[in-house]
DNA sequence: TAGTGGTCTAGACCACTGC
DNA sequence: CAGTGGTCTAGACCACTAA
């Protein structure tokens, strides 16, 4: 039988969906530990694991630490194309969500930054890392770019919120041009501890340009999303 | 050392990044046998594969069915909105790109189906498979609907190459506006198959709704990427 | 401190691929 | 047919979390 070999892994795989399926297991919850799940349907503890990260591929639960397993919760939907900021269309959503600041502070661009973001070389930026979540769930980390050249002052604007807000009531620029760059990647290890998550875990990376009406760049934009927390939505018209 | 645990799959990870980044290994080639690799580094082939897999899910490395290991090429810089189609600019890359149609046939809408489409239930609908792929690599499957009632006689056009160029030179529709939606999944039994990946493996999901100027919907297609070959690239106005 | 996930070992058999 | 990856076992020790 062609089966035989993988039936082990599957048959777990079943067996936790289905629980999660007929809500046995309700969203957030704790699955029973790998031991237990082992026992109960009499494999080894490889297989069991080996199932349980099927599922997390899937995107159905997810782990945190070495605390376990739990039922993942809906994604988050983020439309770039929005002029909305994180803490206002994940609570429409129906989240409680959270944006910590990690850092911030002033970098000089290098060689490669430069020619990147089309400024000089040596032209100071401010660095600004930030962690956002939902429900006590790290979801995202995020590094954003700001020339300080074009966007006098920044740095000592209130940026723990919404940048984009700042960029356009203080500075008249409402980053009319947006190009956007998605992958399926993985999480280093800073960005894994953030994130509450193992080193090397699945995840989308995404690059944002954001341009004025001239067509100058006022922010860069670098996020790392947990693959299992985020629904892309975007909408525009073909250039033909 | 907090390091003690995490440090034999790295090291396979470390010894065959720098393989690969010193060109040792290149592009499209085999890597050594999991046996041999367990081998060389003194490690169980449960730890090779460990690190096989972390290199996999950083889009390094893929596996083809139970032929062996691979370092992947450069991924396929896919934007949406040019009106451009598959083969044109996969070639303009540099890879040698097909596509093969997999079924053509009428599907009938049920209501989920005729909700999500904005059409009505029972009506009669134009779905057709097909995957793409780089130098011999398939990349991603998809399976295309068309609305028959909106597109007299779609079904009898050739639409194995550029459906988009069908409906903007036999029906006058440019498509002019798109709605996409992105996550990260896992392949299924049926894709998995024909991208040559292992049930489970991860993916990039695109759906994508195609509107003409008179915002009818002429075309919704779902796209089912192997997650390494994929560089989605998109630009839009905000709306504000 | 008990229990969890994280890592690792040294085997084994199977299905499939390519010669 | 030899070699490959795919699956599985029955253990083990460690680092960390939560009570």
């Amino acid at each position: 039988m062609t089966e035989r070999a993988v039936v082990k892994a599957v048959e777990v795989v079943v067996w936790l969906r289905t629980l999660i399926h007929e809500r046995t297991l309700l969203t957030g919850m704790r699955l029973p530990s790998e031991r237990v799940i082992s026992e109960q349907l009499q494999t080894s503890r490889v297989t069991t694991r080996e199932a349980l990260k099927m599922l997390e591929t899937q995107g159905l639960i997810y782990r945190s630490n070495r605390r376990g397993w739990f039922v993942t919760p809906p994604r988050i939907n983020y439309d770039p194309g929005r002029a909305m900021f994180f803490m206002e269309y994940v609570a429409e959503q129906g989240f409680k969500p959270f944006s910590h600041q990690i850092s911030k502070k002033r970098v000089l661009a290098d060689t490669a930054l430069a020619s990147l973001l089309s400024i000089e070389e040596g032209d100071s930026l401010v660095e600004l890392k930030r962690v956002r979540g939902a429900d006590n769930r790290p979801v995202y980390v995020e590094t954003i770019l700001l020339p300080e050249r074009r966007l006098p002052g920044i740095y000592d604007h209130d940026l723990a919120h919404s940048v984009t807000t700042v960029l356009k009531e203080e500075y008249n620029k409402p980053c009319m041009n947006v190009e956007l760059e998605v992958i399926s990647s993985s999480l280093d290890k800073d960005a894994a501890e953030v994130l509450q998550a193992p080193v090397g875990y699945t995840s989308v990376e995404i690059h944002r340009v954001s341009r004025d009406a001239q067509g100058a760049l006022v922010e860069y934009d670098v996020e790392h999303w947990r693959h299992d927390a985020l629904k892309l939505k975007v909408e525009f018209n073909i250039r033909s």
